[in-house]
DNA sequence: AAGACGTGGAC
DNA sequence: TGTCCAAGTCT
């Protein structure tokens, strides 16, 4: 391993008991994905954050690849009909970040020369874009300094600093606090450790299964010293899915996705057996601009 | 401030 | 087989 330790010239204290070991784990078990390389643009990890959200890396790793390939630079994807960018996220679920997207490049090409800004303000006001996305897009394209706090750091902080199997139900002061003050003060070595916190709850610490023999602060972690307790808060509703308007939703785009012309209103009906719950959906997917009417009897992507 | 919003893989 | 989960955002 050559280059300088990036844990050496941390300050020493309760917060570098942690970073040295997870920078260095980081620093022999990360991932080499596209969005990471050395070279990659800002507005490769602009859409590879976008992907993300609740997608897994597996199944956006080739929608990105052919997205940056297609549109390499955001005004490329601004020049195009929404409905491009909607074919072109394919299956990866969740559609309307397609058209955020889409509306984010043409806010980046109007408002910022075609650059994707590096502020976490300017960053927040591009649609689509929340506050994780926008301190994850500043941290890992521009190294700047921001806590960036998904699911996964959120689960590794809930385990090892909380002793809890699993984190709040959505962040709390006390949680966000608590990661600004683990964050290395310089701005490079926060960045590895953010994304560093980030693959360790990706690949040792996840939610399932947390392999603890492989974790470079398991001597550290309060929630293995407990005894791993189980999660003990109010139950979770899991996610219904059939027969939902989603479930629709995604069936009658499906067939415009899948189309090269508009759509006869008949090839819907074929789509979803239920006329009232078809016509609110698509009612729906209308209003959110990811169908238009072609005519009265047909229907497209916009 | 819960609920809506897609999709598919893993266990 | 069914449940759980995946780099959230928006209203």
């Amino acid at each position: 391993m050559d280059g300088p330790d990036p844990a050496r010239d941390l300050p020493a204290g309760p917060a570098a008991d942690l970073w040295e070991p997870v920078l260095r784990w980081y620093d022999g078990h990360a991932r080499d994905l596209p969005w990471r390389e050395p070279g990659a643009s800002a507005w490769s990890v602009m859409v590879s954050e976008y992907m993300l959200q609740q997608t897994p890396v597996a199944r956006v790793l080739p929608v990105h690849a052919a997205w940056l390939e297609r549109w390499p630079r955001p005004a490329d994807l601004a020049a195009e009909p929404t409905g491009e960018a909607v074919r072109a996220w394919g299956r990866l679920g969740y559609p309307r970040r397609a058209l955020r997207l889409h509306a984010a490049a043409v806010a980046v090409t109007e408002r910022h020369g075609g650059e994707v800004p590096a502020s976490y303000d300017d960053l927040l006001a591009l649609p689509g874009v929340g506050d994780y996305t926008a301190a994850a897009i500043a941290t890992f394209a521009y190294g700047r300094r921001h806590v960036v706090l998904d699911t996964n750091v959120r689960r590794v902080h809930a385990r090892v600093l909380a002793g809890q199997a699993v984190p709040a139900a959505s962040v709390t002061r006390a949680e966000r606090d608590r990661a600004a003050a683990l964050l290395p003060p310089d701005a490079p070595t926060a960045a590895t450790w953010s994304v560093a916190v980030m693959e360790l709850g990706a690949l040792v610490c996840t939610a399932r299964s947390p392999d603890c023999d492989a974790c470079p602060v398991a001597g550290t972690c309060a929630w293995r010293a407990a005894g791993h307790p189980a999660y003990d808060g109010p139950v979770r509703r899991a996610q219904a899915w059939d027969g939902t308007d989603r479930q629709c939703r995604g069936r009658l785009l499906a067939v415009l996705r899948d189309a090269d012309a508009p759509v006869h209103l008949s090839r819907l009906d074929a789509a979803w057996p239920d006329p009232l719950q078809r016509a609110r959906c698509l009612e729906g997917l209308l209003t959110d601009g990811l169908a238009v009417r072609t005519s009265d009897t047909t229907v497209a992507l916009p």
